[in-house]
DNA sequence: GCGATCAGCT
DNA sequence: CACAGCTGATCGC
């Protein structure tokens, strides 16, 4: 739970996720995504006062957040208010006294935060120094590194302080299984089920807030049935999701609710009430997804627990463990580091302990190694030096600024006269790391899952599952092929200790994955549940049997690498494909709003590499960053029939860093790759453009 | 009646 | 396990 007061160091003026108390008088306001605790305010009466009595104060966030916040009635107040920023698209923002006329702009630049959808980290440049909030974060190793605006001339940007995401921030959370392991897991489990007859359902046992979309939509794609649910009217507009849900109970697959549901689960009865079929009973079994962890020195087990005869729980998380935080942080490496939560059981020295000396300040004046070329963080960045380098500086050949962001100024009063446009964009960038479960194979010898699953209720399915495989195959060529076409510059970033780490040596071959090697990934635990926190006893009897078996009888090193081998799993997940988009819309307002939106900050801001002298368009910002260029009528086709959504990967994500180890001479072809990969780019974003 | 807060429960 | 959020009780305006 957040216990951020709202309020950055460096910019008090504005105040983000929170909108009480000091809040009220803050010039703008951020709100990283839509969820009840980072909302605390927002629609206080004190708040809807303060909007009546100023004509410029406005909400940013990003246009699935502001989506699904207008969705609630007692937030329509907010609707002339909000203002949606792109994702990845720096952009100015003034900040204006009103009794004063005292104004100071800021740059802010919106980063995907893999938590829910619309989820957004917030990058704050301007004159007080360049500030990270991460708002709620699940990021996996190495994933920063992939953040093209994180980095300015091939190196981390110089960030003063980051406001972290600290949820997991304790060691006994030291690794969380990675979203793909556990989507497997769970697909494999619903798999295990509802093939056995049209009788057989799930109930997904969410809890009431948004995160568990990614789950719905990949289930839905891979056994091609929707989702029950009882709401779906705030994915009206993101028909990636809507396509994939219902409110029609006659499906095998259910995420409904209802206060009484695990009553009614006990007499076999769905919580929307369904509990036969054609009069032929349902057998349900229930999956709740839970956050499972493993401390430092646990053992794997698994990501799936039965809890009862037809109940399990499924490993589940919406923010980074204690190892992704520590990595994450260690490759921002910031002056100054703010928890922004203390997890109960901890305090705030504790975590500051552990975070400290991930940072700056605590290290050696020397600057930090990184593969990347030389860091020049010695220097006192501002905004302006700071993107003034010389783009080929570095020892190391840099890759381009392959996202060059759009650089856009919004005035409050620019957007409520293009409001209607503001709330049609025709195509969203999903703002979350959302992924098609294909999207996470994108290499073939990280393919294996360390971790196959199997229903303890008998069928040993220790194989991946031929579909997986083929699905496998397919993307695979698909992502060797998108090697190719795109340098996969992020491997400059690599760090040391992501070559050296034992995720090669000890990547089983992919007949030792699929054999007996394969760890469970479900275990009978009836009742208990302590095996999977604690380090001790219960759980070894869990893990002896995999104790015996290939790594997994190592010791903690190679249970980590677990996690790290799935780590780009991770990435090209968060990164590749779940792109909600709002329906075509594209108005005059097109026009309108380039005239409106006036590109007259990329000169103030120098930001020399990335500025792009154009604005995108209200309704497709986003070819570019989607990294698809397909003709608009093309698109609108795709969008009318079937929401198999371009499992687009983003061109310039690359997949995970240990996946995507290069052997020698691969490296040395992506290297001559960047050597040109400008033109390449160039294209790519020219083409972008004239699609819209 | 509404909001804020807290306990209880998932 | 903790999370996110609901319900219901209580209190104050």
């Amino acid at each position: 739970m957040s216990s951020f007061k709202g309020q950055m160091a460096e910019y008090p003026t504005i105040s983000i996720d929170r909108f009480d108390r000091e809040n009220l008088k803050a010039r703008a306001y951020f709100l990283s995504h839509c969820h009840k605790d980072h909302m605390k305010g927002l629609r206080a009466p004190a708040l809807k006062r303060r909007l009546e009595c100023s004509l410029k104060v406005c909400l940013y966030c990003s246009p699935v957040t502001k989506e699904l916040l207008l969705t609630s009635p007692r937030y329509r107040f907010w609707e002339k208010r909000i203002i949606s920023i792109e994702i990845e698209t720096p952009t100015q923002i003034p900040l204006v006294d009103e009794a004063s006329g005292e104004k100071e702009d800021i740059v802010v630049t919106l980063l995907p935060a893999g938590h829910c959808p619309g989820s957004v980290m917030f990058l704050f440049q301007g004159n007080n120094g360049t500030v990270l909030y991460t708002g709620d974060f699940r990021m996996a190793k190495g994933e920063a590194a992939r953040m093209e605006l994180l980095h300015s001339g091939g190196r981390v940007k110089d960030i003063q302080s980051v406001y972290l995401d600290t949820t997991f921030c304790d060691p006994k959370f030291y690794q969380i299984p990675s979203r793909e392991e556990c989507l497997r897991a769970i697909s494999e489990l619903v798999r295990s089920w509802i093939t056995r007859s049209p009788y057989h359902v799930v109930w997904l046992n969410c809890k009431a807030a948004y995160g568990y979309e990614y789950l719905f939509t990949n289930l839905s794609e891979e056994f091609g049935v929707q989702i029950h649910v009882d709401k779906l009217d705030m994915f009206r507009n993101m028909p990636d999701i809507l396509h994939h849900l219902t409110t029609d109970r006659n499906t095998q697959i259910h995420a409904c609710r209802h206060p009484k549901a695990e009553e009614y689960f006990h007499w076999n009865k769905l919580p929307c009430g369904a509990i036969s079929k054609n009069r032929i009973p349902l057998h349900t079994i229930s999956i709740k997804p839970s956050t499972m962890w493993f401390g430092e020195r646990t053992r794997k087990t698994n990501v799936i627990v039965r809890t009862g005869e037809s109940s399990y729980r499924a490993c589940f998380s919406f923010h980074s463990s204690y190892s992704e935080i520590k990595d994450f942080l260690n490759y921002i490496c910031p002056v100054n580091v703010y928890p922004n939560v203390i997890p109960i059981g901890t305090t705030l020295d504790k975590v500051v302990e552990i975070l400290k000396p991930l940072c700056r300040s605590s290290q050696s004046t020397e600057p930090k190694y990184k593969p990347l070329g030389k860091l020049k963080r010695a220097r006192k960045t501002h905004l302006d030096s700071e993107e003034e380098d010389d783009l080929f500086d570095d020892p190391v050949p840099l890759p381009l600024r392959h996202k060059a962001p759009y650089q856009l100024t919004l005035h409050p009063e620019v957007f409520v006269m293009t409001a209607t446009s503001q709330n049609q964009p025709e195509q969203w960038r999903q703002s979350t790391g959302y992924l098609k479960a294909e999207s996470m194979q994108t290499i073939p010898w990280a393919n294996f899952v360390d971790c196959e699953e199997s229903n303890s209720e008998s069928e040993e399915e220790l194989q991946t599952p031929a579909s997986s495989q083929e699905d496998l195959g397919a993307v695979t060529q698909q992502q060797q092929k998108a090697d190719v076409e795109v340098p996969q510059w992020e491997i400059f970033f690599k760090r040391n200790d992501e070559i050296t780490d034992d995720s090669l040596e000890n990547l089983p071959s992919s007949t030792e994955a699929g054999g007996s090697q394969s760890p469970k990934l479900l275990s009978d635990s009836d009742g208990e549940s302590t095996h999977i926190s604690s380090q001790n006893s219960s759980q070894s009897t869990h893990i002896s049997e995999q104790g015996s078996q290939g790594w997994d009888s190592q010791s903690d090193t190679v249970l980590l690498s677990s996690q790290e081998r799935n780590s780009g799993d991770i990435t090209s997940l968060n990164k590749s494909s779940y792109r909600p988009k709002i329906k075509e819309n594209i108005p005059a307002s097109q026009m309108e709003q380039n005239v409106l939106c006036p590109r007259n900050t990329s000169s103030d801001l120098k930001h020399r590499d990335q500025n792009v002298k154009v604005v995108p368009s209200v309704g497709e910002p986003t070819a570019l960053s989607s990294g698809k260029h397909i003709p608009q009528e093309k698109r609108m086709l795709n969008l009318s029939t079937n929401a198999d959504s371009p499992s687009s990967s983003d061109f310039e994500i690359p997949s995970t860093p240990e996946a995507e180890l290069p052997k020698g001479e691969h490296l040395q072809y992506l290297y001559e790759k960047l050597a040109t990969g400008e033109n390449i780019v160039l294209e790519k974003r020219k083409s972008s453009f004239l699609d819209t």
